[in-house]
DNA sequence: ATGGCTTGCATAGCAAGA
């Protein structure tokens, strides 16, 4: 079972490209982030015909979560718990029912944080707190769990093309560094980072200042997987050639495959 | 870098992203 998470930057814009991809990569499942659409307007038509469930958590404009899966999917859940009053549409959940192991899945959009300090900042340091509570219940389950998306986080310097570039920046700020290794302290394993070693591999290039051209990426878009689910792994990887593509996010996907 | 691209939206300049 492959599992993807990939951060679009707007479903209307990136149909098409995220399309052709599915029809080339066919991954199981795959973890949207930033669809920027309310669920109605969300083209699921073009992901049902391909054999894809379609399970959205949108809103207008910004933010939203989604997850398509050619496997069948049960217990939907939508929006992080604890705090009633936050309305962004960040977090989807769902149980992937594979051929010999089910896979509770999170998609998650965690939030970007600038500017440090202040309370963008505040809000997501209290947002991966909130996370860090689901992700220990989750572990408790005991079973093969999977916590994909774009977290907005860049783990260490050797996941920077030029760390000094962010060192006052939420993405990589000590105190988002270590909320991070909090919920991966839990019991959680990084998949790509447990596969592959070393700097150099990067899920995101900003529009700006060529930045794909001069290869000046970071890597801010993780799997986490439980003990059982990381039992289950046979692979990893970054999609990094979508971002040479034709209009493409400033994202791209990355995968793992589980023997599930 | 004074965010120099891209997206969505009350379709015209903004806000937000990272």
């Amino acid at each position: 079972m492959r599992i993807a998470t990939f951060n679009i930057n707007g479903i209307k814009a990136r149909h098409q490209s995220l399309c052709d991809w599915l029809d080339e990569a066919t991954p199981e499942v795959v973890l949207l982030q930033e669809i920027k659409s309310l669920d109605e307007n969300f083209p699921r038509e073009l992901f049902e015909e391909r054999g894809y469930r379609v399970e959205t958590h949108g809103q207008k404009s910004f933010n939203g979560v989604a997850i398509l899966s050619r496997l069948p999917l049960e217990d939907v859940a939508r929006g992080l718990p604890g705090d009633e009053s936050d309305d962004q549409a960040r977090w989807i959940e769902a149980t992937v029912i594979g051929d010999r192991t089910a896979v509770r899945v999170a998609g998650l959009y965690l939030p970007n944080g600038n500017p440090a300090p202040g309370p963008k900042y505040d809000y997501k340091l209290a947002w991966m707190e909130r996370m860090k509570a689901r992700a220990a219940e989750l572990l408790e389950l005991e079973e093969p769990v999977v916590l994909g998306g774009d977290y907005n986080v860049i783990p260490q310097d050797e996941d920077a093309a030029k760390p000094e570039a962010w060192k006052d920046d939420a993405l990589a700020l000590p105190e988002t560094r270590a909320a991070f290794r909090r919920i991966l302290h839990l019991g959680y394993t990084e998949a790509f980072r447990a596969r592959v070693q070393g700097g150099g591999h990067y899920s995101f290039w900003d529009y700006q200042g060529n930045a794909w051209g001069r290869n000046n990426g970071i890597r801010i878009d993780h799997l986490l997987l439980s003990p059982e689910a990381a039992d289950l792994m046979t692979g990893a990887g970054i999609e990094t050639a979508l971002r040479g593509r034709e209009k493409p996010s400033d994202h791209v996907p990355v995968w793992i495959d589980l023997d599930a």
